[in-house]
DNA sequence: ATTATAATCGCACATTTGTTCTATGTCAAT
DNA sequence: ATTGACATAGAACAAATGTGCGATTATAAT
């Protein structure tokens, strides 16, 4: 899926590439303007968004020169030679940027909407199929979720979707009394629904369907140590 | 070469180029600070002023970030040394390839011999940045690492080193009885060995120290679910 | 025509960030 | 003991910098 992206992004994107291959480190808001014609602060600012939601750069929230290429070099040259309209970088891309969302706890339904800040967490494409959209990534807090077999501090990777298959790992909002947010195999057994931890040393729980709500699917699991 | 710096100003030096592996673009006086734990923002200049003075860096006065190695060379030479076999190529791409040594079982100590086939493992660099030389990946085989929240299937990246930091997970083969291999967090108490599950409901237990061989710190848990 | 979405500008504002200044500590050579 | 260069903190500060918001225009969709 080639996007065309409008003139003066395009501009702004080739102005960060062209200024980090001069002076090795990013140019700041003001300078992409100065450097693009745009006097507007704010209107950079906006562009850099724009440009990073659609994966062509990303960059850390309100921080100065923060700013990188998420592709590498060969790639931004050869959409120069080849159509300028058609920037088909981010989905050529080796790395995947995933959005991370925040945290997911036991005691609340996981957020829907991207941080303040584009904080993303990169992944190498080679680690998934084709099917590389509608992810997004969350921070585990607290070992409520050690049936599943992830820890404090965890990574998930979710795609965003409502439905799962049989015995596929899912996040789940539980709605019937208190509310929790848990990570189980999904089994659905007439209108009833079987969570299962992916220890199998654990005992499955059953709830009735109404009650429990998929908040995405998990499709990896990362954990650092260091 | 001709002058060796001192200690913390190699450190700086360091930090900064692994910062920019890691991120792309320099970080600042303060980031710097934190890494090399220095306070005094001050002093992180004052280092800064001697680095640019004997070459190592160039920078822009009173500029966020702007920092850069002074040569292409000198960063792809640090690589080298960081990682050996990897071509300068490989140390600046965004994504690394881990090779594929094999499977990590209980009944049998882990593999070293890569696996006919050069099947490699690929990582974003951005999750490493540092120090990315001598890791290999091993698939996790049956139920027997449950405790360190490590299940059948999932893929441990290590960094081969026979000695690690007390707390730090690391892959051990126990030579005491049967032999066995687990992944564990390590402490050293004397001449014992007190091996940590990684989930904190579990007991440790202890071992004779001559008992213990490390075969590698686990530094990343990979979990692919579809 | 009407509405919605994207693009644009200007400005105020809260942080971030590099620098400077002062003070203190270290350590070798006098 | 004294000097002098080097190393280390901490605080204060001014400049740089990203963001938010309101307002305006342009473009596209219905």
């Amino acid at each position: 899926m080639t996007k065309s992206l409008p003139e003066r992004q395009q501009k702004v994107f080739e102005f960060i590439r062209d200024y980090l291959g001069e002076n090795g480190y990013p140019p700041t808001v003001r300078e992409i303007g100065k450097g693009v014609g745009v006097d507007s602060t704010s209107l950079v600012s906006y562009y850099l968004r724009r440009l990073a939601e659609q994966g062509y750069i990303s960059r850390e929230a309100a921080a100065s020169r923060a700013i990188r290429l998420t592709s590498d070099e060969e790639l931004a040259d050869s959409f120069m030679s080849a159509a300028p309209d058609a920037l088909p970088v981010a989905a050529l891309a080796d790395t995947l940027s995933v959005p991370f969302l925040g945290y997911i706890v036991a005691s609340a339904p996981i957020p829907v909407e991207p941080l303040p800040g584009n904080e993303t967490v990169e992944i190498s494409r080679a680690l998934f199929g084709r099917d590389a959209g509608n992810l997004f990534a969350l921070q585990v807090q607290g070992n409520s979720m050690i049936d599943a077999l992830v820890g404090d501090g965890d990574t998930v990777i979710l795609r965003h979707q409502e439905r799962v298959e049989n015995g596929e790992m899912a996040a789940v909002w539980l709605t019937n009394n208190a509310g929790e947010t848990t990570l189980k195999k999904v089994y659905y057994e007439n209108d009833m629904i079987r969570l299962q931890p992916a220890n199998p040393l654990m005992a499955p729980i059953r709830v009735p369907a109404r009650h429990v709500q998929v908040q995405g699917k998990v499709v990896m699991v990362l954990r650092r140590l260091d």
